[in-house]
DNA sequence: CAAACATACATAAATAATTTATGTATAATG
DNA sequence: CATTATACATAAATTATTTATGTATGTTTG
């Protein structure tokens, strides 16, 4: 994904508001997106990708359509109603976990 | 740590800007005090948070002195001059996991 | 004053996410 | 025609963290 650990337990989040964004998208389009978007910093690798789609399918958090497109398979994932909740659950997460990194790292906010 | 998955790969990083703050502390010393600027929402656990204050040690990122306190055994960590350095490493790549996320998640500040 | 809680360290087994290394197959490109 | 891109997949290894303990001393409270 990135030589920096940061990212570990991110992929998640990332797949989910990719989702919310695009109404579908297919597994090898949400690395493309991100490497385009993060500029080649960020390249989420199919061997954590796919299973972490499988995971969230069989969850009921994303359901799949398969489609054939120039001979070539597709697998389009999208968010289900508890995916949808499931987002916002994520994105609240992401939100205080960016504000507590916030006080830990600029101290002087965090003493009022 | 917290209920939430994005903390992980944190830790270090944690550590490291702790003690570029605070020149020396001890392990629990660092528990309380994220647990108090984070209001309680971030608690690091000891099972976390020892095995890494070896490991640093051991890679010679940081350096103990132990000291006995009221008839109890503190172990003061501190950066070395290597630390240092990585601390400055560990900042840089949290700057850009933010700036990363923030155009995943504000995507139109990532369109130009 | 005994029990509970706080301080302060430690480690080992289990869990879980990700990396690394493959594999299949088709299409496009140089 | 060999390489690169598209598009999926999985299995073994690695790694960080959780969960569950354990030791020991000091302090508070019912």
């Amino acid at each position: 994904m990135s030589n920096s650990k940061l990212y570990k337990g991110s992929l998640v989040t990332i797949i989910l508001k990719l989702l919310s964004e695009q109404e579908k998208m297919y597994g090898y389009e949400m690395t493309q997106k991100v490497k385009a978007l993060t500029q080649g910093e960020l390249n989420i690798t199919e061997g954590a990708l796919y299973p972490a789609l499988h995971k969230l399918e069989a969850e009921g958090v994303l359901e799949v359509e398969v489609l054939k497109v120039d001979n070539r398979l597709r697998k389009y994932y999208k968010l289900t109603e508890k995916g949808k909740e499931e987002t916002v659950s994520k994105l609240a997460e992401l939100e205080a976990y960016i504000r507590n990194m916030q006080v830990l790292f600029n101290p002087k906010f965090g003493l009022e």
